[in-house]
Order: C-alpha cells, then structure tokens, then sequence
RNA sequence: CGGGGUAUAGCGCAGUCUGGUAGCGCACUCGCUUUGGGAGCGAGUGGUCGUAAGUUCGAAUCUUACUACCCCGACCA
C-alpha cells in the first residue's frame, strides 16, 4: 500500500472532548471518527487493527473446537420474556418497534438467541458438549458511554456459549476457555491479569474477567504481591470502605500483600449453570432417556476494547507502538525524495515488493513530504520498522533501519531481504 | 438521572464582560523553490458563530427555551 493512496486523516492536534490517551491517538491517527456519543466509524487503519485482533481470537477459538456462526443484531422480545430479562434489564437494552409495532431489541449479548438456537436443534446427549461463538457488533445503551471505543455503546465482540451435559463438562469447557483467552492476549502481546469477579445480573456461580493493565483501566484490582492472586476490589470491600485501604493488607489468598492496580476489562468467562437453560426449557435427552436441563457457560471478550486497551499499554508521547502481533503495516519504507529522485522511487517500489513476496504487510511513504513530515507520521500510527531510503542510499546503497522502540541501524539495502529473513523466522 | 463544563472553518483557539455585520495558527487549493525531523515565498478556498424564539435601528455578543457533546457520580457480562 502506499501513503498517497489510502485513507489516514492524521491530525496534529488531539480533539478537545478526547480524554484517555487511547481515545486521543486513535483519533490523532486517524483509525475512528465518532458518529454519535459512544458509536464511532471506523477507517482502514483503525478497522485493520480490529481485524488483526478478530483474527487472533477466531484463530485461538477454533483451535480450541469452538464453531463460528452469526446471530441477528436485532432479536425480538417473546425470546427475552422467556428469561424475564426484557423487564429485568433498565435502559441499557435500546428497544424498537417494527413497522407492525412489535417489539425488539438491539442484542446486548445473545443467551436467548443461542439457547433458543440449541433447544430446537440438539436433543440427544451424544451431540454435546457444544462451544458456538460468533464476532459480532453489539449494542449497550450505556449510562455514560466513554473514553472512545473503551466504552462504546456500539461495539464488536467475540461471545461464545457452551452447552455441556453436566457440571464436569462445563468445568472443562470453562478451563479451556480460560487457556484460550489465555493465549489470545499472549499472543496479542499484553500485559494482564485473570480477576476474580462478580457474575452480576447475568447469574450464575463461578466467573472470572481478564484485565488488561493500564493506569486509564475503568476497574480497580487486589493482586497478591507474591501469587497469581487477583479480584475485583469490589468483592472485597465493605460498605463505605476506601479502596486505598486494602494496599498492603494481607492477600486474601494467605500469599503476600495486596497492590491495588487499575485495569481495563477486556474478557469475562462465566460458567451459569442452568439459569438460562431451565428458564428456556433447554434440554436433551440424556443416556437414561430422561430430559435433563443444559449446563450453560458463556465467554466474552470485547475486540474492540482490546484495540484501546493495547494502545492504553504501549504508547510514548510520540504517539502508538502496536505490538507487531496486531499492527496494521509492519514495515514502513520511506522514501525521501520519493517524488522529485527515481532511484529513490525505484529502490522503495522493489523493496516493497519484495517485502510483501515474503509475507510482511508493508506501506511505502510515498508523499512530497519531508522527513519531519513522514517520521511524525508514522511515530504516531505506531508502526514498528520504518525503513529510509534517503541520501545515503544514493551515495553508497545504505538504508536506515529504524524501529519505533527507538533501535537504529545501517545497513546495505542488499542485506534487507537476509535480516528479515531472520526476523521473521525468529518471531 | 444528580453535579460541573463546552458549542465560532476539517483540528486547536481568540472575539462574548462593554452589541456595530467574524479573526488567528495549523490543515486544504494553485504556482515556484525546498526534501534526513512537522519547510519558504506569493496567491486563494472554506463559517446562516449548535437550534429556535425574543430584545434592539443592529446580536457570535444580551434574554429564554431546546439540542448535542465532554468530565465526575450512580450504572455495567
């Protein structure tokens, strides 16, 4: 790809009403645009990014046996009467009519669609257990959507629901769930925590949130000093109890002390139980012929919120620094002089073109611009290698290696094709 | 929903107190020069000043109502 084609509306100045460091560099680097409150577009860097994380994860789930499938945004409200939730939830969940005046809703989640789903169409044991996710765009009325895409009304999810035979089952399902999320944000490249957590108004018993680190988090966390230990401050507080007076209390785990740190939502395993499966009369058939109620789990994590979330954990005052697990350009080649000196022009085409035979997602800065004008640039979307091709290639082949982490080196333009060669195979 | 704040060009802002018909920086367009850290000179484009009503000879400016957006709180798979 190059510069002078594709859409990135970079701006110098971070927008007045942008408050987070994440909602302010998406923004300044052009990735979304808000529409309303809370529902934001998003442009081809922004939405690259996102679909570098959605691959991730749909990657991780199917490895794990999960199947994919789409449900509908807009669900009607008998399938929510069934469960009690369209009186139960407040005006979180946005309700519309049809030209016929009935009612629905836009899908915060989808227990009714899915449960629904598997009683009509599973009726034997021997079909279980099941894990179905999907990607999808979700809508929460939110209160007081902020922060950018951190807390948007509007935003894309990955939500799975398993349906297993019997509590052992779901426990497996549930701890696979758990290594996948695991995984994910490993190979996302973030910095995280598994939380014990408040299973809240969905129901049921064990529940536990990952928490990605970072100093903007909407949550306040107990970590034990000296084990995995982490849970929501919430569960430990007592009325009127300041949050400042846990730090160095005693762990509730019995390991070391408690460090109270910040932390963003980003996934929430839940096992439920019947709640839903009960309520819906999901059942089947079990090996004595009788009709037992499904034991369901569900599984979030919020795509979306991880784009901030990563951003939140890895910026300067420059601007981003993507983990290349999700970047949206992994080489940058610039060429200065690119529109007045061919041999700038040439070198910079043939090394993208090699670059990308050799599977690395490359974009040529191919604007008038000066140097100034381009390393700002591409300082701020965050790419990891930028590569100049200025005056010293012109007078002896050599190329600046330049990494957003601050590394520099030079380098024969020759040698290019050898060392990521090795980057790649090392990575 | 309670409290606080903002609304003037794509972005950042001044002008509002003290009413006189809209300005600055950046961005954008054209030309020439420039090209290793946000270039220079010259010439331009772009705003019914959030909306509506009112006061006035005259309203971005004063009054009233409304709307949108942001922050704190409550809320939250």
């Amino acid at each position: 790809m190059f510069w002078s084609k594709i859409f990135i509306p970079t701006l110098k100045d971070s927008p007045q009403d942008a408050e987070v460091i994440s909602h302010q560099l998406m923004l300044r680097a052009g990735m979304i645009r808000k529409v309303a409150s809370g529902i934001y577009t998003w442009l081809p860097l922004g939405l690259m990014v996102l679909r570098n994380i959605e691959n991730i994860v749909r990657e991780e789930m199917n490895a794990a046996g999960a199947q994919e499938v789409l449900m509908p945004m807009v669900q009607p409200k008998e399938l929510w009467e069934e469960t009690n939730r369209w009186d139960k939830m407040g005006s979180e969940l946005l309700r519309i009519k049809d030209r016929h005046d009935r009612d629905f809703c836009l899908g915060p989640t989808h227990e009714e669609v899915i449960t629904d789903l598997i009683r009509n169409n599973v009726k034997s044991y021997k079909e279980l257990p099941l894990n179905i996710y999907q990607i999808q765009t979700k809508f929460r009325d939110e209160i007081r959507p902020r922060y950018g895409v951190m807390r948007g009304r509007e935003f894309l999810m990955k939500d799975s629901y398993s349906f297993n035979l019997n509590e052992g089952s779901l426990q497996d399902t549930y701890l696979i769930m758990r290594d996948t999320y695991k995984r994910i944000l490993e190979r996302i490249g973030l910095d995280y925590k598994i939380v014990k957590a408040d299973s809240g108004a969905i129901g049921g018993e064990v529940s536990e949130e990952f928490h990605v680190l970072a100093e903007n988090g909407e949550d306040t966390i107990a970590i034990s000093d000296a084990s995995e230990f982490a849970i929501n401050t919430e569960l430990l507080l007592q009325d009127g109890e300041d949050i400042n007076s846990l730090e160095g209390q005693d762990s509730p785990d019995g390991h070391g002390k408690i460090i109270i740190k910040k932390g963003i939502e980003v996934g929430h395993i839940f096992q439920l139980g019947k709640v839903y499966s009960a309520a819906m009369q999901a059942n089947v058939q079990s090996q004595e012929g009788r009709a037992v109620d499904l034991y369901m789990g569900c599984y979030g994590i919020g795509v979306s919120r991880l784009v901030a979330a990563a951003i939140e954990q890895n910026n300067d005052d420059k601007g981003i620094i993507w983990p290349e697990s999700i970047a949206p350009y992994e080489v940058n080649i610039v060429g200065i002089g690119y529109t007045k000196e061919q041999k700038i022009a040439d070198a910079s085409n043939k090394l993208y073109t090699k670059l990308t035979s050799m599977g690395y997602k490359v974009i040529v800065d191919d604007r008038k611009d000066g140097y100034g004008v381009k390393m700002k640039d591409a300082e701020l979307i965050g790419i990891p290698i930028n590569i100049i091709i200025g005056n010293k290639f012109l007078e002896n082949g050599e190329v600046e290696l330049k990494h957003r982490n601050g590394d520099s080196s030079l380098t024969q333009i020759s040698d290019l094709p050898t060392f990521f060669d090795h980057f790649k195979a090392s990575s």
